[in-house]
DNA sequence: ATATGCGGTTAACAATTTGATAATATTAGA
DNA sequence: TCTAATATTATCAAATTGTTAACCGCATAT
């Protein structure tokens, strides 16, 4: 997933499709935007958005209709999706919530509130607990970057640092190369095939501590 | 996480208490229950539970505080938080959605509606610690790129484990020679007649588990 | 100003693993 | 039985990663 995420919205009012898109932006979403259902679908499959609002009732295909199509589809079975929708009837709600929507919200919209519906998904998506990771004997501060083995504190360069924290946040998981990259360096910056090696190098060796698997052709995981 | 999902209700007024408990417990859940504030965080402490519904409005400890509280403790970080409010204010539900819930319902409840967004949380929050596979002992899971057997771990090269959770991934249906080609190789790359088998080959070798059967003239399935 | 050290990157090469193939044996089914 | 399809095995080239040393830029100390 990419680090500013992307939101697709899809309604076939051009009023709300800007109120809705211009609160989002102002979040720090990339937001793009449907008209309807069909346009909805194609637009998914070329961006791949993190989420997608849809209102429910919209010409062409429905809301709901496009929630099916794409749930039934691998790449999107985690998206996820919130519905919108005039008419605050229970069983169309129940019915939406059940189709595998993560949210349904009535119109008319309250874009503070959405924004804020929109965060709390995000926030529960990533789960990132900003704080101290610990494992065992190993401890790693985020905040002041210090890793602590065994009662010592070892010190790690920035990038060696954000790359350990990255791996630790998930134990277990295999990062892949390019997720790293993005995660690590960013999306601009391009640097060499042997970068990650080195780094991974470094920490394994000041770290005297066998907690970084390779798995050749896919990436590096975390475990004890 | 339990199977049996345990959810934690905690309302001053009686009978929305039971409303909610009768209705979640209908959908299959554990339901405890706490009168005030300070009651549930002594329940979620002693309980667990893998949700919490919190009346914003209640004597002692009022929902936010009490959201405040269990957040800033490892335990809770993760588990999901509902508010439940009397007033539908949108400053104080921005402020409860920005203290770290997952959701904000208006009363007067309606129990259907409910019980609906609480699957959907759970619903949610299985697909993202789910990129596991289980058939009996053995249990593919692809975030981590491991395989475990009879609880112990058994290294596949890339191609072997995309081979086989190709295959896992419909248990029974037999792959042809060309979807499975077009799936783990792609459709650019040729290669020849007996590589799939080689890798077949080292697949039933390292599982040491007759769990993937040659359908002659036609290709490959998976069952145990 | 100059020197020193650190962080980050790269290049070059070694070590390792993977995956494809060829050659041969075996099997299932007409 | 006979044959086409698959299994098996060893081998080798290619892909991937590990390791080391060198380089550059920057900050800090001398």
């Amino acid at each position: 997933m990419s680090i500013v995420k992307k939101i697709l919205i899809a309604d076939d009012e051009p009023d709300i499709l800007e109120i809705i898109k211009f609160n989002l932006q102002a979040e720090g979403y990339e937001v793009i935007t449907a008209k309807n259902g069909n346009e909805a679908i194609d637009m998914a499959k070329q961006y791949q958005p993190d989420l997608i609002i849809l209102d429910i009732m919209m010409p062409g295909k429905n809301g709901i209709e496009v929630c099916d199509i794409l749930r039934m589809q691998p790449a999107f079975q985690e998206t996820l999706i919130i519905f919108l929708s005039a008419l605050s009837d229970e069983v169309t709600e129940i019915k939406g919530l059940e189709t595998g929507a993560d949210d349904y919200l009535t119109k008319p919209i309250k874009p503070k509130i959405l924004a804020s519906k929109v965060n709390a998904l995000f926030r529960r998506l990533n789960k990132e607990s900003n704080g101290v990771l610990q494992y065992g004997e190993l401890k790693i501060d985020r905040e002041k970057y210090i890793i602590n083995y065994q009662n010592e504190d070892i010190i790690l360069a920035r990038k060696e640092f954000e790359l350990l924290a990255l791996l630790a946040s998930k134990p277990g998981k295999v990062f892949l190369r390019n997720e790293i990259l993005n995660q690590v360096w960013g999306t601009e910056v391009i640097v060499g095939d042997r970068t990650i090696d080195v780094h991974i190098r470094k920490i394994r060796q000041k770290l005297d501590l066998d907690c970084i698997t390779t798995v050749k052709g896919v990436g590096y995981k975390f475990e004890l």
